[in-house]
Formats: C-alpha cells, structure tokens, sequence
DNA sequence: CCGTGGTGTCGAAGCGCTTCGATACGCAAG
DNA sequence: CTTGCGTATCGAAGCGCTTCGACACCACGG
C-alpha cells in the first residue's frame, strides 16, 4: 500500500502539500495539483485510515446501531441498513454495524474508542435505553425514528401521524362516512415508535372530519390470516366503507384475499389505503394507494444531520419530519355502491 | 476520553507495561496487573482505535460484503450479517458493511486504506467477480458460500450436496421410489451458488439409490401460489411420492397450501422434506422435516477461519463443508397409502 | 526603492498506541 | 564473589497522517 510520502516524492512536493491537496483545506496551485493527482492516481494511493484517525480526529466511519430481535421485520430493516449505507458514502464515510442484543454496550465502546464520529440510531423503540446513553456519549447522534423523550436529541422520521391524517382526508373527501384502522398487532405499539403516531394520526383527523372510526390491532399469535379475518369483519360490522391499512405486506395481502373472499372490490365496494409501508402496495391485487415510508427519505436526512452535527454549524436538536406524499393507484373510490 | 498515559500514572508504571498488561504479549507481575486494570476500571478506558490501527498494524475490524440487491431475500441475508457480527465480538471484532452494488469497489477502498483486517464474502454468486479481487487483495479474505472457481480461497458453507443427499436418503429409506425437486426458481441457480449444489446432490442420490425424479423450478414471475401449484401439479402427475423442498419460505406455504387444496395429507399421502432452509419449518402446517442452513454455523467457522488467516498458522485455502443435520418433525413416512 | 499582503509550499510537532531493545533485579550455579 | 539467566519493567522509536506556524516569492502601491 502506498503512503503519503511516495506519492510526495512521485510529485515532488512535500508531504503536507499533498495531504492539503487531497483535503482542499489551504489553496494549491493548479499545476501542483494536477501532479499530485496524477502520482495519486498512478500509485493507487488511499491514505491510510488509522493514522487518519488518530491524526484528524475523523475516522470517517458512523455507527448503526440496529439490535435485531427474533421478531424484527427483516425486509424493511434491511431496507433502512441500506438507504443509511448509500447515503454514508456520499460523503466518503463507512458504515460499522452494531448489533448485539445489549445494544447500549455497542455504542458506548465504540464511542470509547473512538471508532466512529457519530451514532446513527435504528429501530426505535418508543422508552428506547439508547435516548439516556445518546446524551452522555460524547460523540453525536441521529435517531431515525422518534422515542417518547426525545429531549435534546436530534430525530428524523416520516411524519406518519400526518400520513395518517392524509388517509382519512382522501377517504373523507371521497365521501365515506365510516372507516376504519387495521393496524399492526398491539404488541408492535409498545415496541415500535410509529404505529401510535399512525393511531393518533387517523383517530385525530376522523375526528376533526366528523367521521366515525374504528381501530384494529389484530392478534397475530396463531394463523396471520385468521387474526386478519376476524380485525376485518369487526370493520365490516359496523359499516366501515374505507380502511386504512398500517400492518405487514402479509397482512396486507391477507386482507385483500380475504376482501376478495367477501366478494367484496377494490374501490368499487371497499376503498383502501396504505400508511408507512415499505413493500411496493401498486403491484398488490388491487394495487393500493399508499403514502409509504420511504428509508431513503429518512436516511438520507440522518446522515446529512449527522455531518453538519460534526461540522461547526450545530443544528439544534429537535424532531424532523418528512412530509408524506401520497400515490394514487386507483384503490379509493366514493362508497355506496354496496 | 481516557487514554493509556493516564491509566499509567494512575497505577503507577510506565505506558509501555500497561500496554502489555493488556495486551498480554509480555509477562506483568500479578500485582501490576491488578493496579492496571483497576486504574482501567476507574477510568473507563479502552484504547484509542485509530492508534490501535496506526501502531499495531491490527485494526479489529472485518470487512463484510454483502452486495444486496432488489431481489435479495432479506431475512436469510439478515441472519447471515447477524451471525457474522455476533461470531466477530467473539474475538473482539467490529463489523464493517459494505453494501455497495459495486462490491469490488468497497473491498478495493478498505483493503487499500487499512479500515479492515480480512474481508468476509457473504451472498456469494457462482461467478462472483469478488473472487478474483480477493485473489489480487492484500488482505485476506473468507467466503460464505462456494463460487465455481475458488482456486485458492477460503470457503466456507452447509454441504448442501450432502444434505440433498440425505434428504434423498430419508425418502428413499421410507421406501418412496419417485421423488421430486421443488426448486428455487431458475434465475436463482444463476445468481446464487447453492441451488445448484442441491439439485445436483438430489440428482446423484437419485440415481445412487435408483429412484426416479424430477426437478421443478416454479418461476414466479406473476403470482407465487400460481407457479408453485404448476410445479407441484407436474411433480404429482409423474407419480411423485416424496418431495424435496429447496425454496423460500412463501413457496413452502404455497406448497403446503396447495397440497391440502388437493386433499393430499403429509405425510400419508405424500412425504416432505425441506432442504437448506433458514426459516422455521417446524412450526408450519403441518411442521416438516428440515435440514437447515444454519447461518451461526457458516459464520461462527468463518470468523474463526478469518482469524486464524491473520495469525501465523495460516491454513490452507480449501472448501470448508459443514456437515447437514436432519431434523425429524413427522413429514415423512412411508408411500402407499394413496 | 521598500513595505505590505496574498499565495503556495515546507518542516516539524504531534495524534495515542505498540513493540523493540535495554536495564534492573534477584537468584542459582560456577 | 562473579557470572549468567529469567523475570518485570521502562524509554524511545516509530506507525502515516493532519495541521500549525514559518517562509519564500511575487505583485502592488506609496
């Protein structure tokens, strides 16, 4: 591996010259750097990561902490490992994975150690044991989704209470009367930080339209299918013409099969609509209206929070939202004709 | 941060004994090396990483490519990257990802610049363009998963051959003497490096025990429930008694689904055995006979093997086959009474 | 002509650790 | 009493980079 110092010599200049060449960080003259470039280029030339550590105080690498526990939803987890792997690189840095089970433990090593510039927080849980460790650290951190406490933390997330809002207004401006939530099984409520948000969001603006509702949390404990047939005829019962859908891609297929079975369309009988889903709705049978939580959205901002929380332009800490954005597949249709 | 000077003064030695102490690469009195770690407890410290990288040419960090892709099965590759990263605190070592589409790119960036120690290979293709950069990097490398060419690398994976085998042998024992594949759908024996091996070690059982068989590679194209009860039809059409699954964990319910669909109970009228799988078959409907992929087993040998690749009893490139386990849940019985 | 300020480059001092060789000590053997 | 050796510890030299302050040079105005 080649070193600074041959490259210098390749170039003939000195060391620091190239080491400001590559950073930028004091002029060099056009034709100097060209050179540098060229011995960089000819000599496959990276520096070395530890002595950039230990001699720049940036080790250019952020830490993902993402305790996988048995009941994590795989796909849309990898999703968001990925979107924050993309976005790091953007800006030349890596990503260094934590995942024990004790996940405080991860973060604080590797902050002790000065192994990474920043934390970059995954899966939260709504009382998550990374919010009181987060402020202690001495390194800073983004939560990608957002605990109850929040305070002093710096979080991003989809703004799924609006995404919900935004669901029941495009059904109530379809003109049903009476809709209802199919939401993720109680469980998730306390191990997640957005089905309430998703909750709160529905129940506030049925509310505020003058609309009556309905919230479901089937059971998932035996057959999916069974627990999502009994959350859909409590629905149909008591007369809901529209559904929000805030579960799995299997429940959502389950709920369609089991629309299908009912003989009951989509719209023509039911209008649906999906909220923070990560699975791809337009290819479902019937393609469903979605506003989808989107990691890269999220991700994308948390690395970018990140980076200005290593620079000297600290933004303050506080929650950021990205705005929902809802996509028409035709699954919405005005109720009545049933 | 603390730093290994103040844990010198505080018990009272020079820098370089505390080095040793905790490195254990000399001989401390028992005595020194209490005060060590006691001063070491006290102040919470753990040594600087980029000075850790810099000086001891050790940078307790492996690489790990895992090039995902659209159609990446997301749970599988979860638990491989899982695995990986629990067996390498094992040995006090971090993970770093590399997701890049390019996946050369990122072992070619943190092999030159230092950032990793050895490289992991996971989700590896049968031509994979991983295998020669390995060959060209100057750090050392582990595969999961066996290319076609792996001249002179380091492999590591479940003896898929011998676990199709032994499936085949179950079948065969019970006295079944028409079997069928039910594969992963073509374009995976491409992309993957496994599928193949589990078709040709169900072909040559076949043969070796004289049983007629047939293979099936559902495409899933449209809908999954579809292909697979296309695949199946076939299967049964030929006489097929005993069915060996290698496939994901949707078509084994599609399978399992349609079977019931067409009053076939296992095992009394057909016999099932799934193969190299990484979900739970145990708990399905009904539960089946299984010789898993064991993701813990892959990683917890290929960590050690990557480490034993940085010590100075190098072994020697090779495949490294772990041996298959045969699960028994009651889906194989003996044909007939059809 | 000298002073002034900007521009481009260099030398050297670390960053915090590991590790080599040297040293000091005590103890058994000569 | 010296010699030799094993044990426990120390000092100092890097590891390869970043960055600070210094300096040389040139163009400009006075």
């Amino acid at each position: 591996m080649a070193k600074i110092h041959e490259v210098a010599e390749a170039a003939g200049v000195s060391i620091s010259t190239v080491s400001y060449a590559l950073s930028g960080k004091r002029t060099i003259s056009a034709e100097t750097r060209r050179r540098i470039e060229q011995a960089v280029r000819e000599l496959d030339y990276r520096p070395n990561a530890g002595a950039r550590m230990l001699a720049g105080r940036r080790t250019n690498i952020f830490a993902l902490t993402e305790p996988f526990r048995a009941d994590t939803y795989a796909p849309a987890h990898m999703a968001f490992v990925l979107a924050t792997s993309i976005a790091a690189r953007r800006y030349d840095y890596d990503v260094l994975l934590l995942t024990e089970e004790q996940a405080s433990a991860g973060m604080r090593r590797v902050a002790r150690s000065g192994l990474a510039d920043a934390v970059l927080v995954l899966d939260v849980a709504p009382d998550d044991e990374r919010v009181e460790l987060a402020r202690h650290l001495d390194i800073p951190s983004v939560f990608v989704g957002v605990p109850n406490d929040h305070d002093g933390l710096v979080c991003v997330d989809l703004d799924f209470e609006a995404a919900a809002g935004l669901a029941v207004d495009r059904l109530a401006d379809a003109g049903h009367r009476t809709i209802g939530l199919l939401g993720h099984p109680a469980a998730a409520y306390h191990r997640s930080n957005f089905p309430p948000r998703v909750r709160a969001g529905f129940e506030r603006r049925a509310r505020e339209r003058g609309l009556a509702d309905t919230v479901e949390l089937p059971e998932f404990g035996g057959a999916r299918r069974v627990a999502v047939r009994a959350a859909l005829g409590v629905l149909l019962d008591r007369g809901v013409t529209g559904i929000v859908l805030h579960c799995d891609e299997e429940a959502h297929v389950a709920a369609l099969d089991e629309l299908a079975a009912r003989g009951l369309r989509v719209p023509d009988d039911v209008s649906v609509v999906s909220v923070g889903s990560t699975f791809d709705t337009s290819s479902m049978q019937p393609p469903l209206d979605v506003l989808p939580l989107v990691p890269q959205a999220s991700c994308d901002l948390a690395v970018d929070l990140a980076m200005q929380l290593l620079s000297d332009a600290v933004p303050p800490p506080g929650v950021r939202l990205v705005a929902p954005v809802y996509h028409d597949h035709g699954s919405v249709a005005p109720p009545g004709r049933r």
